[in-house]
Order: C-alpha cells, then structure tokens, then sequence
DNA sequence: ACCTGAACACCGTTCAAGT
DNA sequence: ACCTGAACACCGTTCAAGT
C-alpha cells in the first residue's frame, strides 16, 4: 500500500486530502457497519488515513459530526409525489412510506436523526411537500394540515424508533409478549390479559410492515373525519 | 466531613454501602440535574463517596445502569384507570395523557427509554391495561385493539422524542420555520409556502399540550371509524 | 489554511489484593 | 461477597509546530 504523502504541512490547492463530504461519508460507512459507537474521531480519521486531528479542520468537534450525519440521511430522502393522479390519501400514504423507508435505509443513525432538532426541522420544510399537498386536497384548513402532518410525522418517528431499535439486538431482548403477560399476577391486567390469550402466539407475531399500514390508515380516517 | 468507611474490606451484612437501587436513583439525579452525558461510572462513584470498581458488583457495566434508569422511569409510570365511568375516549386519552407525563418527568432519559427495546416491551405489558380496557369498550375486535394500541404507542413515543429533544436547546437549534419556507427557493414547495405563509407567524407558534391533544383526537376518530 | 505529533484530562473495565 | 488501588486500552480535544 503507498503512503501517499502523510507528510505535515498544508497540501497544495487541490491536493487537499480531507473534506467535510469525505468525513462525513466515512463516517456514515462506519456507523452503517459497526453502530454508533464505533463511531469515534481516532477510528474516523484512521479510516481516512489521516492523523486524528486533521478532522477539526474540517468539522469542529464531534457533535458536528453527527449532525452531519443526520443530515446526510435526511438529504438522501427523496419523497416520491405522485401528483394528483392519485386519491389524496394515497399519496399521502405514499409519501409516509417513503419517509419510514429513508429512515430504514441508516438504521444505526435513526436515533441520532430522530432526537436533532435542527435536522427534524430542517427536513421538514425540505420534504413535506406531499404532505402538505395531500391534506390541502384533502379539504382541510390550514391549521389542521400543520397539527395533521406534526401528527404524522410523530407517528413516523415513534414507529421507526421501535422498528429500528429492535434491529440487530438480541431477541432476549425484547422477550415474548405473551409469555410476559402469563406471568402477571392474576387480573393485574386483565383487559390485556383476554385479548393477548385471544390472538394467541400467531396473532402476537409482530409484523412492521402490517403494522405501519395499520397505523397509516388509521390517521387517514382521523383526518378526514 | 466524616469519612465514615472507606477502608476496603467486605462490610459486615446490613453495613453494605451500595445497592443497585442506591446507585440507580444516584445515576437518576445526575441524569435528571445534567444530562446524559454527565453519567459516567467514575462520576457516579464520587457522588456515592465509592470506588469507582465498586459499581460493578452491584451492576455488570454501563449498558447496565442505563437499562435500569429505563426500567426506572417506567416503573413510576402509573396510569389512571378512572374505570368506566367516562366514555371510552375519554378514558383513552386520559391514559395517553399520563403516559406522555410520564416520560417528561425525566426528558434528559426520553431518549435512552424509548430506543430501550426491553423497557418498552415491559411498559406495554405492566401500563397498557388500560389502553386495551378502552380499545375494548369502544367494540374493537382484538387484532384491532392490539394495532390500536400499538399505534397509539408509537404516536406518543415520537411525540415524546421531538418534545423532549427540544427541551433545553438554544432555540437556534429548531430554527424558525416561516423563516426556513421563506428561504426556500420559489416554487419548491409551493403548498408548504402558502399555507405556511396563512397561518403566519403567530399560527407556527407551536404549541406541544395542543399539538398532544390535536394527534390524540385524530386517533380517536380514527379508532372509532 | 491544512496537516501533524505530543500532551492533557478524561473514559469503561480487568485484575489482583485486601477483609 | 464486597470494596479498593493500580493498571490497561482507550476516548475527545488543545496546543505548538511544521509547510
């Protein structure tokens, strides 16, 4: 392998060896492929085959980093707009779809994205535009399409928290629900109780996809009530 | 201050310094007071007046304490159960109601609860009665009552998650959005735009209890379809 | 301006030794 | 079993020095 030029002192122009972009994509390959913790400025500037301290002339510390990050998964999202050649709440749904799916695509960093305010806000306004859409075809007053899309999205959000937490983790940790409403003690619960025993381990079988849509269309009922 | 103890050696039974308990509710009032990121095993050893190796016969390691603060939080969780003499709307909401207080009580731990996949398993088996109570009354079949409830999780989750990652951030953090949609370039999202630009400053000033209530109503309804 | 090397002030955790 | 002290293998970041 060359070592082509770890030499010090500033590279000519053009010859620069690092650049925001660059890092940020590293970085996103590395918490793609190990987790958020692999993540650490020593394992990113390494990767890079860069001294450590290269990084903050790039990004002031850390924390920007992972506010690039969120960023960059959010400039990946792309919400598909049908037009109006679809009912109001396909497209809707279509959109919260694409939405959930540009979540999916960085599991790792959902968490990250999900609690920065700055890349929540920002991907609000970059990408809600078929929301936006949808619900004003949908008939309803401009206030009610703000609360109804914050509504939506908070849904987004809480179900692709679950979704991409469960992920990867052993599944001892997230133990068999039915399993863990026997042991209750008797009609501590048993509203929960009947209904859990009424599905049974079949029933309890949770799948994200039907689940998603589940919740999807119940929003759209409430909105267009 | 007396320095009743340090000396190494095993404490006579009933003289044991430490606990799990005694730790977990220490590592809560750091995390409550500081934040996330004050928690370290070292700190929380001082403020015990402890060898920091000490923790660890009480708890395996770090991920440890964390999963306990999660089981902490939810198990101050209690929600209401009024019975059934309020409607079973009122009944829901009010649950969905304690529940989202429940996790502002400790906003600095919002984050690491939610994305606990342990936690909230346990939560829905040892809370939810009366979500599922409700569900139940307002005659949905069983498979509905479970999508139902689960649904109505993920809202408040998400909910949680953006109020309680705003919390305490220099408002620069969640920039204006007039002046965000305002920014953008014409004609990008010209539905956003425009009703951004109706409900006008005063209309964006977001309110989270009436954006809460406002997503309550909408599943509601949409339960009751 | 951009990259480097040494250094500072921390981390979580292992291990051997005390009682 | 429970607590301690020293040590290991890390962190993020500051600072002075190179070009």
């Amino acid at each position: 392998m060359v070592n082509v030029g770890n030499r010090s002192g500033r590279p000519r122009a053009g010859e620069e060896r690092l650049s925001r972009e660059a890092i940020l994509l590293a970085a996103l390959r590395i918490v793609d492929a190990e987790g958020i913790d692999a993540l650490t400025m020593r394992r990113l500037a390494a990767t890079l085959k860069v001294n450590p301290m290269s990084l903050y002339h790039h990004l002031p510390n850390k924390a920007a980093v992972l506010a690039g990050l969120a960023e960059l998964v959010f400039a990946e999202l792309e919400l598909p707009d049908p037009g109006d050649s679809v009912p109001w709440d396909e497209q809707l749904k279509d959109a919260a779809r694409a939405y959930r799916n540009g979540l999916r695509a960085h599991p790792n960093l959902a968490l990250q994205v999900l609690s920065d305010p700055a890349a929540v806000s920002n991907v609000v306004v970059v990408t809600m535009e078929p929301f936006y859409r949808a619900l004003d075809r949908a008939g309803l007053a401009p206030r009610q399409i703000f609360e109804a899309a914050n509504t939506l999205i908070d849904f987004i959000h809480g179900f692709s928290l679950g979704e991409t937490s469960v992920r990867g983790e052993t599944f001892e940790l997230a133990p068999d629900l039915l399993a863990q409403v026997r042991a209750l003690p008797e009609d501590k619960a048993p509203t929960l109780t009947r209904i859990v025993n009424e599905l049974g381990p079949d029933g309890l079988a949770y799948d994200f996809d039907s689940g998603f849509e589940s919740g999807l269309s119940t929003l759209v009922a409430g909105f267009a009530r």
